[in-house]
Formats: structure tokens, C-alpha cells, sequence
RNA sequence: GGGGUCGUAGGGUAGCUUGGUCUAUCCUUCGGCGUUCGGGACGCCGAGACCUGAGUUCAAAUCUCAGCGACCCCA
């Protein structure tokens, strides 16, 4: 399949929007032709991305979760269930009113998120304390009727990758243990990713509906935008006391059970190509590397002057250096294709591949072959005899190295400035912007009106951004006391 | 929510203003054969397109309307 690649050079990468539908297209990942608006084919190497990135989420939350599927059709009357809930979605569901050319007496809502699916079950499923604490996630592809621009893998009417997770628990501390546990989880599956990000609290007016309070997971786009990468929210006995799901305590008494649900969608993979990517295509983090090794021999066809051309050796050696690697469990391919080289070092790169071992006569000749990482085009001689733990230990390196650079990417984003409003202004543009602000809803549409960003919301205490978090201030709009809030133009 | 631009082979485009000469341009891609191969090879042969529908007209890629889709700007 390659009709997506051509040898045209690429849109370099600080003109993100062009660049990040251009890689989606020529790295394979998402076919954008399908004729309907905002639902997009997975193509079978972004296929494969994502199912090793949600490979490493589904190992984490089995620890704890187990796995369920529930129906995608929701009948009209649970979805409208809870008031607050569905005032955040009406204007975004899909729904099916016929069968065959017979009208539905209820219609039928595809899930926009799958809350009122799960717990009208949970409230059968649920009759004392002992089926509690209740850990479930599905992956399951869920539909919002998206008016404004839709994007690949951002925003999208038909989201293929929900991961969506839902708790229930005796008592309310539970429950927000287990959002200490989400967010811990979450930060997990991020590192391993190499994917920075800022998590928040967001304001109480821009909650999941239906929630006590949601926090967020955010990263920084090359564009300065943020993208929403992980939600994870407390919902209280809201739903509990809508959907009636009661357990009796050990004292006999009926008790309305505490919940959390927190979710993941595949912005998760639009967040490794975007962080990680350059001007040569992607980049991606051995961790989630569909292939994480090439080998490309280098092959001559003219003859020696025993008739021999090479060839063979070479052909044998790579073949070689395949099963030794394939047994140390690393994905390996060799590209055995017609191109020339210099073709197949572009391919790949394309794609991603962490690392490249190029084997000719020549390396044959001091038993060696040349290793050249992605990330860093840095090329190094190892002998044949060492190559796997090399390729081990270099892999490791790359994981890392672009982990780091990663991170001072987001942090060469991140604004201080309570300052002076033009440069408020200036930076939001930039990345995101740190500043006092109350709680009053109308102080923060104020200054997203002014700025032309979004309120992320109230940073919380973490390694990564601990310096300033504690402190207070005066709102930026009104002067009364605040807190520090993070705010950036948002995707 | 409001405004604008656009839709021609798998991808990118020329042609549209002034309807006919379009049997539709060029690059790329794809298939075959041969020569090549340490950073995007070359030759020869072959394949592939006017978004959908309605209308105007002797005649529509070109004009009109609607639908679907894409992109941009403002809120």
C-alpha cells in the first residue's frame, strides 16, 4: 500500500496543521477519504500504532479493572435520564429512529460516552457491599455529531478508541482514592509514552456533566494549542440516585454507592505523532513502535571477480541478525524490497522506525553493521556479534532521550505572567499561560473572550510544575483573591 | 453560530473568466520488462480523473440551483 507515499518532500513541521494531516497520510495511519464527514479508516501501521499503545493501557488498568463491553445503542429514555448529564450532550447525538422503514417507538441514541449503557446494569449488578468497590472499562467506539471542524484522531464524530473506565464505591473516599489511583495510572501510561502533560482540575463550569469535578490531562501541541488527553471525574451519588444503584452496608442499610469514571481516546495517538514527529515524518517511542528495528541490506549485483556478487552473504547475515533479534523479542522487518537504499531510509523514517541497521559487503567484510538511531540520525558502528544488546540498549536510549526532549518541549510552553495584558495576550498564543483568576464563571469567560483560550483549570501539585501551584493571587479580570490557573488556546 | 474559498486519475495540479478544438495538461503514483543499488535511480511499454443530482443549452469539466465533502476566517 504504498500509493500514500511519494517522493515529494514533506511539509516541515512548524507548519503544524499541514504537517500533521500530510504524516497521517504518508506515514499510513488514517485514510481520510471515507465519505462522510469526521469518521476516518484506520490504515492497517496506524492500526497497528494504536493497538500497541492501548496494548500498554490495557495491561495497566487490568491490574485492577476487568473488561466489559456494553451495547452502543442507548434507549432514549435512560439517556435522558440524568438532566444535568444530558444538557452537556443533546446537541450531539446521534440517533436511530427506524428499523428497516418502521418508526421506533423509543429511539435509539448511539453512545456519546457510555454512563447511562453501564449504570442502569450496575444497579442490577450491584447489591451489597461486597460487590464493591466495581472496576470496569470498555474500548469501544462511541459517536458525537461534531458541527465545527472535525480533525483526525481530535475531533471526530465517530471516536474508534474510547477507553472508558467506570468505578463504583462504598463511600465517597473511595471513590476519590480511586481518582487518585485514575490520575496515577494515567501518568503511567503517559511516561511510557513519552508524552508530557499538565493535569488539572477544570473549573466547576466546564466539569463533565453530571460530575462533583473533573480533572484533566493535557498536552501541548508543537502549535502551542493544548490537546485534552485524559479526563478523569468524580461523579458523586449523581448518577447513583438517578439510576437508582443502592448497596446494603454492613449495618443492613440501604447506601447509594459513590462513582468515578475516566476516559482515553485515541487523541492519545494524535498526541505520540504530534510530540514526537518531525520534519522527516514520525517519530515514535519503541514502546508503541510497530516495526522498532529495520534492516536494510545493501546489495550489489555487480560480480567479483569469483563470479560471486555478494549478495548471498549479505542476504544470510541480515537474515541472521532477524531470528537473533526476533528471539530477544524486539519487532524487526528486513526490507528485502527493490527500492534503491536511500528510498528505503526514507520509507521507514517516515514511519517512524526507532532504529535502522544498514548491512553491506563492507560491514560483512569487519563482521559489523551500521546502527542509525531515528531520533537523532546519529549513525554507529557495532560488531554483528553484539548487535542485540546494542539495539536493546539503544532503544532504551531513544525511549528516553525522547522522552526528555519532550518535556522541555512543554516546558519552554509554559508562561508565568500576571504581568502586563498585552503580553498575557502575546504568550496564550504561544502555549499556556499561568495566572490568578476567581471562580466566578464570568471572570473566566471574560478572559478567555480576551485572551482567545480556553481555562484549563487549577494545576495540581506535581513534580513536574510544584514551584508555583501553591500560591494565590488577585483575579486577573475582578482583583478579588484567586487561584492560579493554567489557560491556552485549545484544540 | 456567522462569513468565505474550493471539489478534475491513488496523491498534487493545468484547463473554467469568454461553453465547442478536451480524444482533458504536467508531476507523482501504480503494473510489466531491462539496467541499477552505502541517502529519494534511469530507459521503454502500459494503467488511471471532470464529487452527486437537477437545470440552462444544439453542445457543460466550464454557467445556475441543491446536496455531500474539504479548507480558511470571524464569534
Amino acid at each position: 500500500m504504498q500509493h500514500n507515499e511519494d517522493t515529494q518532500t514533506i511539509v516541515p513541521k512548524n507548519n503544524f496543521s499541514e504537517w500533521y494531516s500530510e504524516i497521517l497520510k504518508r506515514a499510513e495511519i488514517l485514510d481520510v477519504r471515507y465519505p462522510i464527514k469526521g469518521v476516518y479508516v484506520w490504515f492497517p501501521y496506524g492500526y497497528k500504532l494504536r493497538n500497541l499503545v492501548y496494548q500498554i493501557l490495557r495491561s495497566l488498568l487490568d491490574e485492577e479493572h476487568e473488561e466489559v463491553q456494553f451495547p452502543m445503542l442507548i434507549p432514549e429514555d435512560e439517556l435522558l435520564k440524568e438532566k444535568e448529564h444530558i444538557k452537556g450532550f443533546e446537541d450531539e447525538v446521534f440517533w436511530v429512529t427506524r428499523g428497516g422503514s418502521t418508526e421506533l417507538e423509543i429511539p435509539f441514541a448511539l453512545r456519546p460516552t457510555s454512563e447511562t449503557a453501564m449504570y442502569p446494569v450496575f444497579k442490577v449488578w450491584i447489591r451489597s457491599h461486597a460487590d464493591l468497590p466495581l472496576r470496569v472499562y470498555q474500548i469501544v467506539n462511541t459517536f458525537r455529531y461534531e458541527t465545527k471542524h472535525t480533525r483526525p484522531l481530535i475531533r471526530l464524530r465517530e471516536i474508534t478508541s474510547f477507553k472508558e473506565a467506570h468505578t463504583a464505591h462504598t463511600t465517597r473516599a473511595d471513590a476519590e482514592e480511586q481518582v487518585k489511583k485514575a490520575v496515577a495510572l494515567y501518568k503511567n501510561f503517559f511516561d511510557r509514552l513519552g508524552v508530557p502533560y499538565l493535569i488539572t482540575r477544570r473549573p466547576q463550569w466546564d466539569k463533565f456533566p453530571g460530575a462533583a469535578y473533573s480533572i484533566a490531562f493535557d498536552t501541548i501541541m508543537p502549535d502551542g494549542r493544548t490537546l485534552q488527553i485524559g479526563t478523569i471525574h468524580l461523579l458523586g451519588e449523581s448518577f447513583a440516585r438517578t439510576f437508582d444503584i443502592k448497596f446494603e452496608d454492613k449495618d443492613g442499610s440501604l447506601q447509594y454507592v459513590n462513582q468515578t469514571c475516566y476516559g482515553i481516546s485515541e487523541r492519545c495517538v494524535a498526541s505520540v505523532i504530534g510530540i514526537h514527529g518531525d520534519d522527516h515524518g514520525l517519530v515514535l517511542p519503541p514502546t508503541v513502535a510497530p516495526t522498532q528495528v529495520v534492516i536494510v541490506p545493501i546489495v550489489f549485483s555487480r560480480k567479483d571477480a569469483t563470479g560471486d556478487d555478494g549478495s548471498r552473504s549479505v542476504e544470510a547475515a541480515c537474515a541472521a541478525v532477524r531470528a537473533n533479534l526476533e528471539k530477544a523479542g524486539i519487532r524487526v522487518v528486513v526490507d528485502n524490497s527493490d527500492e534503491r537504499p536511500g528510498a528505503k531510509y526514507y520509507h521507514w523514517e517516515m514511519r517512524g522506525v526507532p532504529l535502522r541497521i544498514e548491512l553491506g559487503p563492507r560491514d560483512l567484510k569487519n563482521e559489523s553493521c551500521i546502527l542509525v538511531r531515528r531520533d537523532t540520525s546519529a549513525k554507529r558502528q557495532v560488531p554483528l556479534n553484539a548487535v542485540v544488546q546494542e539495539v536493546q540498549r539503544t532503544l532504551e536510549d531513544i525511549q528516553v532521550s525522547i522522552r526528555e526532549a519532550a518535556h522541555e518541549q512543554l516546558r519552554a510552553r509554559m508562561y508565568n505572567t500576571n504581568e502586563d495584558a498585552a503580553e498575557r495576550y502575546a504568550r496564550a498564543q504561544q502555549g499556556v499561560v499561568s495566572v490568578f483568576l476567581c471562580e466566578n464563571e464570568e471572570c473566566g469567560q471574560k478572559l478567555e473572550e480576551q485572551l482567545g483560550v480556553s481555562v484549563l483549570g487549577e494545576p495540581l501539585v506535581d513534580a513536574e510544575t510544584a514551584e508555583n501551584e501553591t500560591s494565590k493571587g488577585p483575579c486577573v479580570i475582578c482583583a478579588q483573591q484567586g487561584k492560579r490557573v493554567y489557560v491556552a488556546r485549545a484544540y
